[in-house]
DNA sequence: CGACGACAGTCAACACCGTTGACTCAGGAG
DNA sequence: CTCCTGAGTCAACGGTGTTGACTGTCGTCG
């Protein structure tokens, strides 16, 4: 309703106030973090004053939360061979063009002292893995096995982050996934006993 | 050198300032995290001018990394059979009786934006853990493996503290320790290949 | 056509933050 | 006694997120 936006905007066109506050920040949430990006510097990103971004989006959190959503986001395939899916999503997870998917996941994590940010990390884990991931498990407990095997990879992603190359280079990159991916793997495969 | 602590000081006396300030800022730190708490708030419960925090540890910065350094907290026990390490691993993440060792590495974590944040958080899985789990393990890529193990229990407990009781409740402890303790064995192992 | 109300945008200010410089003042050395 | 050094105090700086009062512009109605 009122979605008014014109049909011949180019996609580099300059985009309107409220969108140029979004991308600004999404960019700089990502790169420099939550604390690390203040509201007067999106705004000047902008070309807008910053007591209009709050006007906008009623806070500092509001906004962050609402551009870190993480839709429109790839998302890991779930499909194929059930006793190979390990491999195949420590490889997704650590793909080169995962990168920005990854920076959004970090930022929010460290963000997390806040309860609403909590709760949205726990909404992007379930609706976008652990639901669509227990539907494939066989044997017991695959909602937990899923849950586990999300928390597997967020370790993995945050190691890779913090180890910022320092060991984990992308030579071991393959060998990692073969790793890895046996140790999701034990959770994909049903519970022997 | 010119260590003139009192001997016959009681545990629970009134700290002198500089510890003060420490226990406070310890304290707050766990509960609230790195932004949410002041250097205002740390030296007012402290009994202490702001000024003089910053002046005696530097920095809110150098007080956190010198508060939350993780020495005198206990380590997890390695001895032991290899073949069950992995559950008993995991029991020990999650006890009880380690959840100031969880708070603390939470508040690490969610204050890496830092740079200085992220190379103590490295040095403390390195000397604190992967170098004494690789002298444990057999077969090749131990250290890799090493660090791997690491970030499975660092996701865990990321996760462990992001559900907030809400589906990974205290009765499903075991059942996690199970399964999650069978992830961390698929790379305590030795690969079979 | 002119008055009016709603509303997007602007600006200064608030309370708080981490940090610093200038100051006071007690205590030891010459 | 005088001087000096060091610790503790206080006000202030530049920065933060956010808000209230103000402006100007536009569509609507008498």
């Amino acid at each position: 309703m009122g979605d008014d936006r014109r049909v011949e905007t180019t996609e580099t066109a300059p985009p309107t106030g409220r969108e140029a506050v979004e991308r600004a920040a999404l960019g700089m949430f990502e790169e420099q973090g939550y604390a690390g990006t203040s509201v007067r510097a999106i705004a000047g990103a902008a070309g807008v004053d910053p007591a209009l971004v709050i006007r906008w989006f009623g806070s500092k959190e509001d906004l962050f939360l609402r551009v870190l959503s993480l839709t429109e986001k790839p998302v890991p395939d779930l499909t194929g061979p059930l006793d190979t899916l390990g491999e195949r999503l420590v490889a997704f997870a650590l793909a080169p063009g995962q990168r920005d998917v990854r920076r959004d996941l970090t930022a929010l994590v460290r963000a997390s002292d806040s309860s609403s940010v909590r709760s949205r990390l726990r909404q992007i884990t379930r609706t976008l893995f652990v639901e669509r991931l227990v539907e494939r498990l066989d044997g017991p407990n695959a909602e937990l096995r899923s849950h586990l095997i999300a928390s597997q990879l967020g370790g993995l992603l945050q190691s890779w982050d913090v180890a910022e190359d320092q060991n984990v280079a992308a030579a071991s990159r393959d060998r990692i996934i073969t790793l890895y991916g046996a140790a999701l793997q034990a959770l994909i495969d049903p519970p022997v006993e």
